[in-house]
DNA sequence: GGCTGATTGTTATATTATAACGTTCCGTCA
DNA sequence: TGACGGAACGTTATAATATAACAATCAGCC
């Protein structure tokens, strides 16, 4: 999932994403249940990643549990990925593999495009092993500037 | 830094620590007043990442800005790395360099032992670059089991 | 229909972090 | 030396993020 054009529409990926999503659950037999496409859906209406307290706002009339819960849920099944530096949430490009979450984090727009890499996650494995260390999950987050931001923030 | 032998005195890598702390502040003008260095020795002495509140407490009678305004100070001089996964903080081991943290973290124990591995941010620049996207600042976590965990926690 | 486990609602609170403003400390320079 | 000025620190309040605990409801299944 590459950086979008500055003025691309966004609707269809998030239809898009919600059908994967409807899909994928249907596979593994969970329940995506009303709350949990809502949430879902609000966080891949936003390109940048949102935040637990946005969504609750953007939801209405509900308590943070019923945020996390569902954004538990979402993480659980692979839906989104958590951007630890942020305490955000973005849409998962790619649901259905398990997969380490590897994002470039525009500082100046606060658009986040999601890599998926071997080579990057070979290079933490072999360094991992040359200490004896076992990886179970990986953290790859890159801030900096996305091509569209390039001219205008030096 | 790799991870500690299991019963290691941690007294000469604190005092070590510390030592060099002095001498970079020295050599960059910056003052390590005795706030910052009791924060510094502190973030030292735990084997683990550790908290801002954890520090707090351990300090006795300051409130919170007084340590995070350490902790910026810290940071700022690239003696200590912040953990984003934990929300806390290591010593760094280079200081002087100014370097992207890279750590592996055990979940059994706590430990963390920073790497410093030019090809991991190497994959991510490659990475990065086919997108056009310009990295200011990388960070990679990898979380798992370290040597001395693996045999009780399968 | 009634059981059962999953899901959601609700209230309270824990944890992490910063804003705002006043005071003190410390080097510098007249 | 003493007044100035900026850095550092103290203090109070509050923002932002996250979870505990328990009650109520729902959905699938027999």
């Amino acid at each position: 999932m590459s950086f979008p054009a500055p003025h691309h529409d966004h609707g269809p990926c998030v239809a898009h994403a919600l059908q994967a999503a409807e899909e994928e659950c249907r596979r593994r037999g969970a329940r995506l249940t009303d709350i949990r496409r809502r949430v879902l859906e609000l966080v891949w209406r936003s390109h940048a990643p949102i935040g637990a307290y946005a969504l609750l706002e953007a939801l209405g009339k509900a308590a943070p549990p019923t945020v996390y819960r569902a954004l538990d849920f979402l993480l659980a099944h692979g839906l989104i990925h958590r951007i630890e530096k942020l305490n955000a949430f973005v849409g998962c490009a790619h649901p259905g593999h398990a997969h380490p979450g590897q994002f470039l984090l525009c500082r100046a727009c606060g658009a986040a495009a999601e890599l998926n890499d071997d080579s990057i996650e070979q290079a933490v494995r072999v360094a991992a092993q040359s200490q004896g260390f076992e990886i179970s999950t990986l953290v790859v987050e890159a801030e900096g500037l996305c091509p569209a931001c390039q001219g205008q923030h030096a």
